[in-house]
RNA sequence: GGGGGCAUAGCUCAGCUGGUUAGAGCGUCCGCCUCACACGCGGGAGGUCACUGGUUCGAGCCCAGCUGUCCCCACCA
């Protein structure tokens, strides 16, 4: 007690220091406690590829608030912590960083490959775990995972042979989405589609019986080495009489036939479109529906292969250069015309996606996603905001078949070994040392890996201790809240529903609370080719971590994307330093006295006043965290504090504390004390570093404000009468305030106030309030006047009447006019008021409380154009 | 092609189940270094809540339509 404070919050000073203490207390870690009741969240595992940006800084923010707030509240709070391995971006990074050395993966093998991964996993991975605390995170570091550790990988292998016994998961050929640049298959959701402008080539396919030839067009006419056949729509008129016959595919001097199909669009193009199963997606389902034959003509680097003739070793952009060329000479080609159309493209390095035939491990999602469904549309998983969950439904009610394997090497091996023997494929979460059919010792494992997200589909449960029965996984599954942004719900959210549903019984989570992302100043989303990103760690050192965290839930929605400006961190950072200048006044003035934090025997009008409004202000807020409202409750606490408590109580308490009124100073500094006090557990959730500083520095009961209780909304400090009674002298002030600054009357300038009211008690009561903070000489208030100078100021609020004679200041017909404006304003609102009251449907219609509402707000503007007329009465 | 968000003060955004005179931050204007804070204090200006209808006693909020804008899904051979 009595520490000096510094006269400007420093947060780089104090940050470190409170976060080491947090972790000393050892308050993050949750443990299962009956007596308790779980609250549970885990985190968005980042990615170890690069470090946070400010969308992760938000999207912790609101975790750590939350899991605070419970803490606060008696829950056994755990928060748990960990990365994702995050394969083939990772193994990009990887193989970039080896190509500056020259190395290549395949120079280095599978094993020296790997050991370069984990060595970045430990180094990056170990900088965000940095990064979160530095934000104040207080996650159980006990519990820290990795989507590859051995729990997980555990989890894991145990999943993909439950999945293959029942069916679930297949291996077979199909036409995949392929990255020539990644070298990998991809699954649908990492492809994304961009506009592109390119030509579309329109070639004849002389017909066989020389009759002539059929005109199609094509934007990648490469592809047509592949061709297995031309379709045309069963109804086309044009074409109807060519179906059953033949075509010479041009350059490849191949005959294939003509089929009729419902998938050709008749006013798209010429109306016929070449078929090559091997490498577009639609021509694929073609295919098979006609029992077409698939010719693969390209490898994984997108290379034509064998099958591709004289244009075998050619890449495919050089391939199609010069097949255009060939058609050209040999009169194929009709003519190019621009066309823009989108083109699928890797989400990861951006490469245009070849579609390609290939063997490949795949989820069947049918079964899966049916009870994900019901999950949702019967709320026991519910979207925060609810509209969340139409893109929820989007997804899973079209989804398709989830291919899981990946051809990397950075993540988890598919549990699945080949007998060299026999052929028997053995799935099995224990690595075989046998074949198990014909005791062959030759097996190999595959080659290939998971998709990263069959590993973070397991994360809500993975970490907890699944498949054990552990008591971890007892007590605090299925988890609570889920708090992502909405654009990952297909990749992950719906995900962790089937599969947490599947694989537990439950779903993982209650609440998924999904918010926007963050944005630059110019609304654009923050990328590394843009440089616009913002690192959280420069504004922290800047700021402080209170401030950003407090400027990134301000004004903040769920769902709602958000502009991140700095000048909102810089007025989060005034924030906290209000609140610290108000703590340091208030160390200023308690110094001398033994206190502790509790409320005095005997409340003034003032105390009861700030009481009653911090019991107004603890119920909102949390009916606003309950609700994940956090940008109102943020909202709620700065006016409170910032207006209520800085502006109006402090400045009320000052007058007390140098007063004559012993009880009257000594209870200001008791409420002082504890209104303070308890103000920075609201706070806390939200401003976690400054609060607890400030808690510590002040007398309290307690070890730490991380652990204190959270605050619940009592009668016994519900005031409603009294709140009432300031309101009318503050409005005061604030009139008579205003009237001086429009006349500008500087402070020094002092005059008498007569209050002239039906309330004289009230005013009287308060008079050392209203000299000081509306400068008068000299205050008093009476039913009414005899002689009041005729040239005083006259001010009119709802309850009162003012005079304050500044004689020559005073402009009789300014002042006349000013009055009558305020009555034309008055006047008019009464007149709403009553045509409202006169109205029998809403007299008969209207909830009572509001029609109360009402009346009584007419009675106070009649009161008021009663002493507005008699002021002008007197002006002439 | 299907779906959704947004449109409120000069700027960026809140506005919770419809209810008295629509709010904040920043900016701006006026006055203040008032013994916590100039990262501050006091006061002011500034809004036909995109537009058109409708429902209702009452609409920024609900419904329909419309304009602009952004996004998601599907996909254009």
């Amino acid at each position: 007690m009595g520490k000096e404070l510094a006269k400007a919050y420093e947060p780089n000073e104090v940050e470190g220091r409170i976060y080491d203490f947090w972790t000393k207390g050892n308050y993050f870690h949750a443990v299962a406690d009956e007596s308790k009741t779980p609250y549970t969240i885990v985190i968005p595992p980042p990615n170890i590829t690069s470090q946070l940006h400010v969308g992760h800084a938000y999207d912790e923010t609101v975790q750590d608030t939350l899991i605070r707030w419970r803490r606060m509240q008696g829950y056994s709070a755990l928060w748990v912590p960990g990365t994702d391995h995050a394969s083939i971006a990772t193994e990009a990074k990887i193989v970039e960083a080896m190509s500056e050395e020259g190395l290549t993966k395949e120079m280095i093998g599978r094993e020296a490959f790997l050991e370069r991964a984990w060595e970045w996993n430990a180094k990056y991975g170990g900088r965000i775990i940095e990064q979160l605390k530095l934000l104040g995170s207080s996650c159980d570091w006990q519990r820290l995972r990795f989507t590859m550790d051995e729990g997980c990988s555990k989890a894991v292998r145990h999943v993909f042979v439950k999945l293959y016994e029942k069916g679930l998961i297949y291996r077979g050929e199909r036409i995949v989405n392929w990255c020539p640049h990644c070298g990998t298959a991809i699954s649908d959701a990492e492809v994304d589609f961009v506009e592109r402008d390119d030509s579309f080539w329109h070639i004849r396919y002389p017909l066989t019986d020389g009759s002539g030839y059929i005109e199609l067009a094509t934007t990648r006419p490469e592809t047509m080495l592949g061709d297995t056949a031309v379709a045309v729509h069963p109804d086309d008129e044009r074409y109807k009489h060519l179906v059953g016959k033949t075509v010479i595919l041009p350059l490849v001097n191949k005959e294939i036939p003509i089929v009729a199909d419902e998938y050709v669009e008749m006013d798209f193009g010429t109306g016929v479109v070449k078929i090559t199963p091997a490498h577009d997606p639609n021509d694929y389902e073609v295919g098979k529906r006609h029992a077409l034959p698939v010719i693969n003509i390209l490898d994984e680097k997108a290379v034509v292969n064998e099958n591709g003739g004289k244009y075998a070793g050619m890449p495919a952009l050089e391939a199609r250069k010069q097949i255009v060329k060939d058609l050209e000479d040999g009169g194929y080609l009709i003519k190019t015309e621009p066309i823009k159309h989108n083109v699928g493209t890797c989400s990861r390095c951006h490469s245009v996606i070849e579609p390609r035939v290939s063997i490949q491990w795949f989820v069947k999602m049918e079964d899966l996603a049916k009870p994900a469904n019901k999950a949702v549309r019967e709320k026991e998983v519910k979207f925060i905001p609810e509209r969340m969950d139409k893109l929820y439904f989007a997804w899973m009610d079209n989804v398709r078949d989830w291919c899981i394997s990946r051809q990397l090497w950075w993540g988890h091996r598919i549990p699945a070994w080949y007998c060299e023997t026999c052929g028997e494929i053995i799935i099995a979460e224990h690595d075989p040392a046998l074949c198990p059919k014909c005791g062959g010792e030759k097996l190999h494992q595959d080659e290939d890996t998971l998709d990263t997200w069959f590993s973070s589909a397991l994360w809500p449960f993975s970490t907890l201790g699944w498949p054990e029965e552990t008591e971890d996984f007892k007590y605090f599954y299925p988890t609570n809240t889920l708090v992502t942004a909405y654009d990952i719900i297909f990749f992950w959210v719906a995900r962790m529903i089937f599969s947490g549903i599947e694989h537990t019984g439950k779903a993982p989570f209650d609440t998924v609370m999904l918010h926007g992302l963050i944005r630059d100043a110019e609304g654009r989303k923050m990328s590394k080719s843009l440089g616009n990103g913002i690192d959280p760690v420069d504004e922290i050192n800047k700021y402080g971590a209170d401030a950003l965290r407090f400027a990134l839930v301000t004004g903040n929605s769920p769902g709602n994307d958000m502009r991140y400006r700095e000048e909102r961190v810089e007025a989060s950072r005034n924030f906290a330093n209000k609140i610290w200048n108000a703590a340091r006044f208030i160390h200023m003035n308690i110094d001398d006295h033994d206190l502790k934090c509790e409320l005095p025997e005997k409340l003034f009008l003032e105390d009861k006043w700030v009481l009653s409004r911090f019991n107004s202000i603890t119920r909102e807020v949390t009916e606003n965290l309950d609700k994940f409202e956090l940008g109102i409750a943020v909202q709620k606490l700065h006016d409170f504090i910032w207006d209520d408590f800085c502006d109006w109580y402090i400045e009320l308490a000052k007058i007390r504390m140098n007063s004559e009124d012993a009880e009257s100073a000594s209870s200001a500094r008791q409420v002082l004390l504890w209104t303070m006090s308890n103000t920075l557990k609201l706070l806390h959730p939200f401003m976690p570093f400054i609060s607890e500083e400030i808690w510590q520095s002040l007398p309290h009961e307690g070890e730490a404000l991380i652990i204190a209780q959270w605050p619940e909304y009592t009668d016994s400090l519900s005031f409603a009468e009294d709140e009432a009674k300031l309101a009318a002298v503050m409005e005061l002030i604030t009139a008579v305030r205003t009237r001086r600054s429009e006349m500008n009357v500087p402070p020094s300038k002092k005059a008498k106030l007569f209050i002239e009211t039906t309330n004289a008690e009230v005013f009287t009561a308060s008079k050392e309030a209203i000299m000081r903070l509306a400068y008068c000489s000299d205050v008093e208030a009476a039913a009414s006047f005899d002689s009041i100078d005729e040239s005083a100021v006259t001010i009119v609020t709802n309850s009162c009447k003012a005079y304050l004679p500044m004689d020559d200041l005073v402009d009789k017909a300014a002042e006349t006019a000013r009055l009558t404006k305020e009555l034309e304003s008055a006047q008019k609102q009464l007149d709403t008021v009553e045509a409202k009251l006169k109205n029998d449907s809403f007299v008969s219609k209207a909830p009572q409380n509001v029609i109360e509402g009402v009346r009584e707000n007419g009675e106070k503007l009649k009161e008021k154009i009663r002493l507005i007329n008699e002021s002008l009465a007197a002006y002439k």
